[in-house]
DNA sequence: CGAATAGTGTCTCTTAGACACTATGTC
DNA sequence: GACATAGTGTCTAAGAGACACTATTCG
């Protein structure tokens, strides 16, 4: 950026920056965001994504992972990915907010941590989320399906979706996940064939899984690749 | 974000957040960007990025656009897209400043308009200033190098190359623009029948351009298809 | 004419996806 | 046995890219 004519900021009204999270997991075969409830005005009662004011010694990424364990108990997840930033002069009513939106993938959201922020979080369906356009307090409707549209981009490209299994999985498990964000039913076959044939995708432990109701599937952890190429395309 | 327990953004330090662009066009078939010459410290003579503050009445895009008016006399274009926000605490050694990147396309520079910070202004490859790690000020490299990225993405998935090109054009013009914007050499023939194939991309307007020395190339116009799907690979 | 660029067609290889079939567990 | 899930293979259609060939201009 250049110098303007005069470099004084404070001759700009107060201005805050912030850092809004969107923590996706997976329950039940369906996804889900981290929310947590508005105790205070404005939008008391509403959900809101969990975030907060960037300090003066931390980078954004930094303080979009503590912001995250603070308000729901998590140690900062390995992807931690920065999306957008929001900035329309009202989108806060209380004063100018700039915020910078991150999107994060756990495999299980842990329980609440009293005595903390995090004792108002638990995770809600997106799909409900969405459907609803005020569901969510501020500009974070937008900000959400911004960040699932990013999400959905990240599984085409890289192997991110290992992030939402525990350690060892099954290929159906992965696949599970595609289904969940991306919201379509996949081919279990060709799948299967597909993420073997990826290299570095997925690797063999060489354990089973047993006591499901058909055969145990094989199970496998994440491989060295961070990227597919080319993509796996989602259907249209 | 929520609220947190005091909320005085006073009690940080002074924050400041700009916008910087980056105005890629395509001269002598090089992908060239448009930087400033800074005449003022920190960076005194070396190149940097147009941008500027954000002010309290207006939004991201907006500011962008503002500035980018201001320092390089154009209007704002029709692609002005968002790609990243840079928040290291000393990423400006003067003060603490959060900036949000956007980049643009523009088919032709206009002559710099005197009178302005413009009078500056003037554009260089893109592959010159990416060699050297120092050209640019500030974190200025890295915002450069990843608004490169998100544009040879935009080429691959939508049909923003069309943007470069003047209103009519010849598919061989498209052409340049893909091989300056994505550094490849691209087969002509395979280029021609893949692009004519994607319905909407571009239509044609009957025009031929004389002059040249080989067979005079059919004019086309910009289709009103936005995304290019299957998407148009960029060769590996 | 030859050089240069535009436009069209052909062939091959790879990939996506529909789908069939086999394997192995639980009930 | 029926049923459910896992794992493998086969076929077809579509796309990418190498490349040949034709078309049309200029010098």
């Amino acid at each position: 950026m250049t110098a303007p004519a005069e470099y004084d900021p404070r001759a700009f009204p107060p201005l805050a920056v912030t850092v809004d999270i969107v923590v996706f997991t997976i329950e039940d075969g369906a996804l889900k965001v981290a929310v947590i409830e508005r105790g205070e005005e404005p939008y008391r009662g509403s959900l809101a994504l969990p975030g907060g004011f960037v300090r003066p010694d931390e980078n954004l990424r930094e303080a979009a992972g503590r912001e995250l364990t603070e308000e729901t108990g998590l140690h900062s997840p390995e992807h931690l990915e920065q999306f957008g930033a929001y900035g329309d002069p009202d989108r806060d009513p209380r004063m100018r907010i700039v915020t910078v939106g991150y999107w994060a993938i756990v495999p299980d959201l842990p329980e609440p941590v009293g005595g903390t922020d995090a004792a108002a979080a638990r995770t809600v369906p997106v799909a409900d989320v969405l459907a609803e356009t005020d569901a969510l307090g501020f500009d974070h409707h937008e900000i959400l399906s911004d960040a699932l549209e990013y999400a959905r981009d990240a599984l085409e490209n890289t192997t991110v979706a290992t992030d939402f299994c525990d350690d060892e999985f099954a290929i159906s498990d992965l696949r599970k996940v595609y289904e969940a964000v991306w919201d379509v039913k996949l081919d279990q076959g060709n799948f299967q064939n597909k993420v073997l044939e990826i290299d570095g995708f997925v690797e063999p432990t060489g354990n089973r899984r047993g006591g499901g109701r058909g055969r145990p599937p094989e199970l496998f952890r994440a491989g060295p690749a961070a990227r597919i190429d080319p993509p796996f395309r989602r259907p249209r």
